[in-house]
DNA sequence: CTTGAATCATTCAAACTCAAACGATTGGAT
DNA sequence: ATCCAATCGTTTGAGTTTGAATGATTCAAG
């Protein structure tokens, strides 16, 4: 029996973990932007748009923070939704040096469109598993992407259980 | 009670295990992404040597399949590996459409050496996870990552286990 | 043998991402 | 009031990735 057995057993699982929730990362990752592209975005602009849409207006260092991107990627993203008129930015009066983000109400209604849309496509795959493996996978993976907030969740389940009203 | 309070419970569960996934999974990358600069090399590059240590010399055609990525990807990586006297491109005899890529002794040398590493890092950061937390987020993940065959890790069952001869 | 489809690698343009450098603005310390 | 550090957004350069176009090679059908 060689010595190091119970390392090597310890480094498969771990591998082994390792490999399959990446795999499968972007597996899902790869379907949703296939998703998306019919819509005519971009996962990155589904992201921002869909965070304004749940959390309403917030400056770009926000929605970097929330959506763990860096902040040229988030002055890239926001250019490209206010060329297709989706955002607006709107400079702060308070504080000169942050600008908010605001959906335009074409921005809006696309995203309210296109957000239960991507909802049930992300639903239907998620049918692979079966409830309690989803709920198992929320809360591994929770673990795993410790500093990672379910902002979104938060909000989509108020707006689901009891309509929010959308006046801001 | 809303009508639809059912589709909405689903709704809610498949995102959240969806965005945790995903969060755990860009977490997992970015922190292996880290250790492996500290030994010079990209992840993708890092992929490639490893395919190539554990299961041999292959074309880039294979190398491209087994690891999800683009055909021009590839050309991209084993260039870059070339560049550093990594790997080499040998042109097969029989079929001269395809190139088969080669480790160097220099790339054979360093994978032997940087592998054990990355796989006690990925080791060390999946103890936030107890061992049962990561079987069940292998099986989980491996249902969701169906097409993805857990290639490496059976070569480096056998490798551990039973120490395989490196004459190919 | 010749033609045409299929396979494989390369190249190129486009998009996305990050990190670093930069300029503008703010707020606190002196 | 002035200076200095921190914060915020933008720009730039480098790296990665994809998809489409291209060229080389193989194989099978006629």
């Amino acid at each position: 029996m060689p010595t190091h057995y119970k390392g090597c057993q310890e480094a498969e699982r771990a591998l082994s973990a390792y490999i399959n929730l990446i795999r499968a990362s972007d597996s899902l990752v790869s379907k949703a932007s296939t998703q998306l592209e019919q819509s005519g975005m971009t996962l990155g602009q589904f992201a921002v748009l869909e965070a304004l849409h749940h959390l309403g207006p917030m400056c770009q260092h926000t929605l970097a923070k929330k959506l763990l991107r860096s902040g040229g990627n988030i002055t890239l993203v926001v250019d490209n939704l206010e060329k297709r008129g989706w955002v607006r930015r709107e400079r702060q009066k308070d504080d000169r040096r942050m600008i908010q983000i605001h959906l335009t109400p074409k921005g809006a209604r696309l995203i309210a469109k296109v957000f239960p849309e991507h909802a049930a496509a992300i639903t239907q795959i998620m049918k692979e598993l079966t409830e309690q493996e989803q709920e198992e996978l929320r809360r591994i993976a929770g673990k795993l992407g410790h500093g990672a907030e379910n902002f979104c969740l938060e909000r989509f389940k108020k707006e689901q259980h009891h309509d929010s009203d959308p006046t801001k």
